[in-house]
DNA sequence: GTTGATGTCGGACAAGTGTAAGTGATGGTA
DNA sequence: TACCATCACTTACACTTGTCCGACATCAAC
């Protein structure tokens, strides 16, 4: 893997405003960035540009702007920087930080019924498939 | 709350290790890595060290060496650092990063079941008290 | 009582990050 | 057409982080 520079903290938030949207100028991403969260427009511009340069996004023209999208998927980014994190501060054991998440947010009843879902789904291909 | 400054990464390994163990010096911290971790004894002193001064960990003299153990429990700080990580690359919902751990790591039977009976406890203390 | 291993205490230092200013092009509007 | 708002591009700059070095104190074993 060509691995990239991690992404830092404020890298994270307007990637994921980016992916969000499937893609967003920098005034879009300013706008989506929460209220209270006061940040200038410049500030946003580097984060970008930094996205970019990492190999996280691509940007074409439109016009005098320029647009951000992702270049590599989502999905993936997401699974390194969540396995980092989790080998990092709960020493690579996922299952403390889905009790963690479980327990200190106060799920509702209707996300409830959808994790048993999830877990019936993953015990079935657990027994099933020979993979 | 006095506001510490956030954990950094190699910061949150080292914690993590002191709050597994209780308290650890330098030397056990450093054997307590991750082999291919390669890094040397005097990084590990500085991250105890800035731990310290950020306040997260406390150090008291046994002989020639520092002991040091959590000035701030550990379950604060993972709560505040996990929800920093969630804001920022799931937009503040943490359900999505549930799914993603469970789907993403092969979680065994045993584990399945685990959570499937904190969802249990959940849903009852959800329904009955009204706290 | 000199030596070597191991500690602490204070730097050090380059790269990464958060945050933005300065400059110049561009396009809509008075 | 002169001006203002808005872009992109370049540059800046202090603070944080990852990583370690040098100096000095101890202690055990020659």
């Amino acid at each position: 893997m060509p691995k990239r520079a991690a992404l830092s903290k404020a890298e994270m938030e307007v990637a994921h405003i980016v992916w969000e949207r499937g893609d967003a100028t920098v005034r879009q991403v300013l706008e989506a960035l929460p209220t209270r969260r006061k940040i200038d427009y410049k500030t946003v511009q580097t984060y970008l540009r930094r996205l970019e340069s990492k190999g996280y996004l691509t940007s074409k023209r439109d016009g005098r702007s320029l647009v951000y999208s992702a270049s590599v998927r989502p999905r993936q980014v997401i699974r390194e920087t969540v396995s980092d994190f989790v080998g990092r501060l709960f020493g690579g054991e996922s299952l403390p930080l889905v009790e963690h998440l479980i327990r200190e947010d106060g799920l509702t009843g209707e996300e409830i019924r959808k994790l048993r879902e999830l877990l019936d789904e993953l015990e079935a291909s657990n027994n099933a498939p020979p993979r």
